[in-house]
DNA sequence: AGCCAGTCGTGAACCGGTAAAGTGCTGATT
DNA sequence: AATCAGCACTTTACCGGTTCACGACTGGCT
């Protein structure tokens, strides 16, 4: 009886065992186990005990495979790794969505595809041969192709981006546009008037809502907003546009970043040509990760809480698979965080 | 015949459906998509055909049920998602990682858990469910007990950590004690005598080598080795760390990290308490993310190519799947890349 | 012509579960 | 006593593939 039950190695232990053991049809034992009512307390007693012995827990493959929802969510990347790597942005979405899928005991399935072609035929593949019970989508362009493709798949799915773009999906938003005007205000009325801003890639849909934002509020304060850069959104091409933009003619005197790993690239760039920060330059980084309370003055940021967006992604999501979803979501605005890289610009 | 083959909503389309459109019988559309012997290139061609209109591909969980292998690889993290957001170091091994996957179609399902025992849970259900085809095992402490429990599953692995650590199993190591006594001999060299070493968690094994290289190089050369602070490897930790051993009498003039993150923390410290670096305190990295050429002055590290780390990883994880594996694999030792946080201690 | 080997393809069993229909029994209702 | 609802299981038919034993046909050889 309380011998380590020792399966006979090289096959593996099936709910036939189980049943057979309990002295019941393999059809109680997946009753007992998905708990639905149709057998007595007593036999469910015995077919836990039996399957406790036998060490066995459903066949996971197998349950998928006869209709049941599977505990996998997929996230398909579309960027280099190389790039996946040098962005902390990502690693805490992820975490964030991993604290929510580890309370259900779901994991997260993850690939990196080369194209949005790749990313939908991924998909589609994925949940054909249900192999997630739902997705993530992220990282959203102007009149986004997947949005078409995947709609017709009907799987369940939660798009992070501003609703504008996401095409009805339910989707987890911040409001950029609100953050990026803050920005500039709070950069104006610290007596800013030439202000620039290193944003993201111009296709990408958060960054163009950021770029249009900061343009019109800069028109709005009678500034000029046409010192935009777009980059890559690694630490490099952020410290190349801020050379730019400081060695340009009428250089800036703040600068707006769109995440925070390029705004440490540009302090190291304003230390590097002996420009006093915030004296001579004040600079605002995006999502504010530990990375702005590391620098030496720390940096003053657009704060965010990626982990709890993270985790408000997959609540969503689970929100979907199970029908209780409730349109467009949307979490906090990031905040302005003045730390020590803001201040007024030094007279001239 | 060129007509967008559509097929009824609803249902979808499986093998049946090729079957019966081609005029086969389903075996043979099995024959063909594994491309084994068995039909003839007309009749092949003609499944294919049937297959292209009807946008069918084989079904991946239906496959995996009847004992094909997945292109399914799992990592278990065993820490709070909170870290995980913190450390640079992992989405560079995972992008890594990743980019092996791609190449080949894989993805990688990642799944936080509690502890080693939920992981090792976690590994037979993966591995009895089919749902992976294979694992990579990472931080490895002294007599893991996960080496005992996964040998008996017969699972392939392969193991991120030092030969001595992990039991037997095929590793992917760098010599981490060679790295460490490097770093001491270099700080040495360059003057240095009260050296301190910031580590991460005392129980992790990569940490125990390093610490005992670490004290056994500071003998070697005369020094006093005890001024090693064990930490959680988030910037927080790595910042008091730093804080306690600067206030402390006796003060180190050098100290070396365990990694990148506590590394920029510390140099923030230094800053903070008006302590010149290099001057008056040398600081020298480990792992060396983009972080390190990001401050200013840039961090001295034990560079590390975290991401080809993770390649090789995943390469020898399917040479294990492929049962072409070649004993313990070594990637390159941590090279010390000086920069500007490390110099001659100043003349007291 | 008769035999054999080789190729092409079929059919059924199987992977390990779920779900719906079916069976036998008990006890309350009329 | 007959009817019938309800419970506790069992049976059977899937889910969508793979695999393997076997049959039909072809062609070469004696």
């Amino acid at each position: 009886m309380s011998a380590p039950a020792s399966p006979i190695p090289g096959r593996r232990v099936t709910i036939n065992d189980v049943a057979a053991l309990a002295g019941v049809s393999k059809g109680a034992v997946s009753i007992a186990f998905n708990n639905r009512p149709g057998v007595s307390p007593t036999t469910r007693e015995r077919i836990f005990t039996a399957a406790r012995e036998l060490g066995w827990s459903p066949n996971q493959t197998a349950r998928n495979l006869s209709g049941r929802r599977t505990g996998i969510v997929g996230l398909a990347l579309c960027r280099p790794a190389r790039l996946l790597g040098l962005e902390p942005f990502y690693m805490e979405f992820i975490s964030g969505i991993e604290d929510v899928l580890a309370e259900r005991s779901c994991s997260l399935l993850l690939r990196l595809v080369r194209d949005l072609e790749e990313e939908c035929a991924l998909y589609e593949e994925w949940w054909r041969s249900r192999t997630v019970g739902g997705a993530i989508l992220v990282d959203f362009h102007r009149d986004d192709p997947r949005i078409r493709r995947l709609r017709a798949l009907g799987m369940p799915v939660v798009a992070v981006g501003h609703p504008s773009l996401t095409g009805g999906f339910p989707s987890v938003w911040t409001d950029d546009a609100s953050a990026a005007a803050e920005a500039v205000r709070y950069l104006a009325a610290l007596g800013h008037r030439r202000i620039a801003r290193v944003g993201g890639p111009a296709g990408l849909g958060h960054s163009g809502i950021r770029a249009a934002a900061f343009e019109a509020t800069m028109a709005e304060l009678g500034l000029d907003g046409r010192r935009q850069v777009a980059t890559g959104f690694v630490g490099e091409e952020g410290a190349r546009a801020t050379r730019s933009l400081l060695t340009a003619p009428e250089r800036p005197t703040a600068i707006v970043y769109d995440n925070d790993i390029m705004a440490v690239a540009g302090a190291a760039v304003a230390a590097e040509m002996g420009l006093a920060v915030p004296d001579d330059l004040s600079l605002l980084a995006w999502d504010d990760s530990q990375l702005c309370r590391l620098t030496h003055p720390p940096l003053s940021a657009m704060s965010h809480d990626v982990h709890q967006f993270g985790e408000q992604v997959a609540r969503t999501l689970f929100g979907v698979i199970e029908g209780t979803h409730t349109g467009p979501n949307q979490v906090p605005t990031p905040s302005l965080t003045p730390r020590g890289s803001t201040g007024p610009p030094r007279r001239t």
